[in-house]
DNA sequence: CTTGACCTTGACGCTGACGTCAACGTCTAT
DNA sequence: ATAGACGTTGACGTCAGCGTCAAGGTCAAG
């Protein structure tokens, strides 16, 4: 199939497409008029990409998961440096949540008058 | 003062500065040579700024409690329309929150070897 | 007079994952 | 032969908050 195929089926713009391949991420073989070719394969892959930018990966982290697949892998999280991204990523989003709650505990904290400058306005009601 | 000096005390560099200034947040008199001129009170002004940035705030966000500390309160965060950023900021914070942990949950499942695109395949199992 | 620390405006660089032209070639149908 | 639906490469635009030059002006000290 040719790269606008792949992209309505795999549900990503062209543009995407060939910014993988950029990216080194896919390959495309060329038919004789220069067109890209692609075959069930790639449509794995760029599935396996899209699923793990939608949990936040960049393309970079979805670089061992690819050639886990392109390996013969049934699943792109089947080798170990899939596994260590997976880890990685793990601490990485444990890491942004412990700083959302205390950011989220800050605000919440000024939000409810405990902010130090408010002792001025703290005789009247709150809303 | 003037900006270096403004920028040592506040912890920040001249060209925060002066993008604080092209985005309307701060302003400077200046002397007869061009300089900026600050006072105590600009110095107020840059650390409600930074602090409101360090828990994840935009400088957009940040507009009204500039405002309302040059209103003369004593807080920025006196003011309703800061309270409202606030309210906004808290909304989402928790809806980032929210995210982050089912992102989780989906990483955490992968490691954990129970990749739900595989359960469809074992069992039809879905949730 | 010259160094050097300070200031000025202006403008490009950076990060990520593309969107959106531009300008052009290819193939099919009418 | 021509429209138009597809493909190609190249390159700039986007979002935020600055960093980092470039090229120069100002001012006190030695």
């Amino acid at each position: 199939m040719r790269i606008g195929e792949l992209a309505r089926r795999a549900g990503v713009s062209t543009r995407a497409l060939r910014y993988y391949e950029q990216q080194g991420l896919i390959t495309a073989r060329r038919s004789a008029n220069g067109y890209r070719e692609y075959g069930e394969a790639d449509l794995r892959l760029v599935s396996e990409i899209r699923s793990l930018l939608a949990v936040g990966f960049t393309l970079d982290d979805a670089r061992p998961f690819v050639a886990c697949l392109r390996a013969g892998h049934e699943s792109g999280g089947a080798c170990p440096e899939s596994v260590a991204v997976y880890r990685r990523k793990l601490a990485e989003i444990d890491d942004e949540i412990r700083t959302l709650l205390s950011r989220r505990a800050e605000v919440a904290a000024q939000l409810a008058g405990t902010c130090t400058g408010c002792a001025a306005l703290r005789r009247g009601n709150e809303s």
